[in-house]
DNA sequence: ACGGTGACGAGAT
DNA sequence: TATCTCGCCACCG
């Protein structure tokens, strides 16, 4: 179908976790099979218009921590989110993945 | 077809 | 533990 492409896998992937839930850029690419593609992963989570319904948000590094380097709104505004959700951010930025991190147990469909 | 790009990750210092 | 460096790979013009 139409969801051929790496990026189109990687929001299906996404739009999977639900609230109060998170995932990492490797996590989503070992599920995809490619394992090293993490950085691809944050490329397409990247290149999401402003207005998409996939939850970029609840996808953040393998140290627990919010990515998001040069743009400098987006830190706030994604720790934000995640705390509206009920995801508690120390002062340190590190959230305890063994808490939160998001268990994709089927996958796509 | 080719090379630059980039919300990453792991190892080295 | 904090930083720095380098390797990775799909997308786009």
């Amino acid at each position: 179908m139409a969801n051929s492409n790496f990026f189109e896998q990687v929001y299906t992937l996404v739009s999977q976790i639900p609230s109060g839930k998170v995932a990492t850029y490797r996590q989503i690419a070992i599920l995809l099979g490619n394992p090293r593609a993490s950085r691809t992963v944050g490329w397409a989570l990247h290149q999401l218009p402003e207005g998409s319904p996939v939850p970029w948000h609840r996808v953040i590094n393998a140290q627990g921590k919010i990515s998001t380097t040069t743009i400098t709104e987006l830190p706030d505004w994604q720790k934000i989110l995640l705390e509206q959700e009920g995801i508690r951010v120390p002062n340190d930025g590190r959230i305890d993945l063994s808490q939160y991190q998001y268990q994709f147990e089927a996958a796509l469909g």
